[in-house]
DNA sequence: AGCAAACCTTGACCCAGATCAAGATTTGCT
DNA sequence: AGCAAATCTTGATCTGGGTCAAGGTTTGCT
């Protein structure tokens, strides 16, 4: 994780969802804690229990949190995209990293330092109530992943997934681009990637979706979501 | 859930470990945006979809949260004791219930309106702390249930659970009162009613515990946390 | 106390999905 | 382009834990 500055950090900052709607006195009192880092893709940013400094931010690119396994192999909890950010739990409650943390592809983040994040929480309510609602965001997202893994059967869980992915306008027929590989997707859903290969085998068997790679051609929205089995 | 005034609710709040460090102030602006219940056991507060006015905290008694599944039957997300509050997605994101809510047991809740917690929290930077803090908690716990339930077998889920109950103090021996039905604690910990019992027999033969109907005897914390299998 | 309704346990069986194994396809590197 | 490594698919087999069933125990009500 090397750090990195070619682009002005205030500028990037001001792009993020979680402080667009900063102040400039605000943003100026920010910025001496924002560290802008480049990560090359498969770089590891932090293991489960290391001590962190601060929030990540994903600027460009994608970060996997994942937990490791007794055996190994690592169960993903979930992949961040630009925007996302994550290792609240690190600054609110004074922990170690409660997952490991590794990039999938080369891109760049932000680490606003705990001390920052806790000045700014006090000078701007605003930014108070944005944190809050991403924290409660991933809450509510953590619970229907949870409901998904405990209460559905693996075709269920990928008929789930695809449906989370329909896009606003409700057209029938649409495509989902994949944004990782299929092994952390099944890692995601709780599947062996052997079971999630199934699962989509049998829903092009049963004519809802075509494969083509990393592209899923769904054929109908509305028949899809209401697929059990 | 019967509005309940018996007991002075400014009293009740400053008991409370969400707001117990307001000012008098503060605690004045909250007071008329607070609502005092009863509650009877296995009574309903509310359901999967519901519109909710604001955020819950138990006072007294027990409740759980739970995803009704397409059976008829539920999965357990959690089980609130006093002091716990619960629906907060529901303030910071504007979205009904996410899980459903019903009583255990009698108790007092109170019902802090929507309204109510964002001007507090606009006022009182350390009470949206506490909020991230308490967030950051929820999260926290619900990333290790989900931990617990994808990567461990039966009977080591049933071991995080007991381990999870070991005192601070490192006596080898100790005793773990459940505070919930054994199916409730099943559902939990995405087990079938029998198969914890399965587990619970398992540790007993192997002599780690001894069970009293709701009352777990652990003889050796150090060997109960080693046990795998 | 006495009965009904929950709750818990134990046994027998079964199945969804993990695991193992072997090939096919894609990706990335020089 | 060409090879190695990673990724994905498909098949065969195995097993943990769910389901069904039946009996025992506790709880709560009148």
């Amino acid at each position: 994780m090397t750090p990195y500055t070619l682009e002005s950090t205030r500028d990037v900052l001001t792009r993020l969802p979680l402080f667009c709607e900063l102040g400039e006195g605000d943003v100026d009192r920010l910025l001496p804690g924002v560290r802008e880092y480049r990560v090359r893709a498969h770089e590891m940013l932090f293991n489960k229990g290391d001590a962190l400094d601060g929030i990540y931010v994903v600027v460009t690119g994608q970060i996997k949190l994942f937990l490791p396994t007794p055996q190994g192999s690592e169960k993903v909890i979930g992949t961040m995209n630009s925007g996302a950010s994550f290792a609240e739990a690190v600054v609110f409650l004074d922990i170690p990293a409660p997952v490991s943390a590794q990039a999938t592809q080369e891109g760049v983040l932000l680490v606003a330092s705990k001390h920052a994040i806790i000045e700014l929480l006090d000078h701007d309510p605003r930014f108070a109530r944005k944190m809050l609602a991403s924290l409660s965001m991933k809450l509510h997202q953590l619970m229907s992943d949870m409901e998904t893994c405990t209460l559905m059967s693996s075709v269920q869980r990928v008929v789930c997934y695809l449906s989370h992915q329909i896009p606003a306008e409700g057209l029938p027929e649409f495509e989902v681009k994949l944004d990782t590989s299929k092994q952390t997707l099944a890692s995601q859903l709780s599947l062996a990637p052997e079971t999630f290969s199934r699962a989509l085998s049998h829903l092009v068997k049963s004519g809802l979706i075509e494969v083509h790679g990393r592209t899923i051609h769904v054929k109908d929205a509305q028949r899809l979501r209401a697929f059990q089995g």
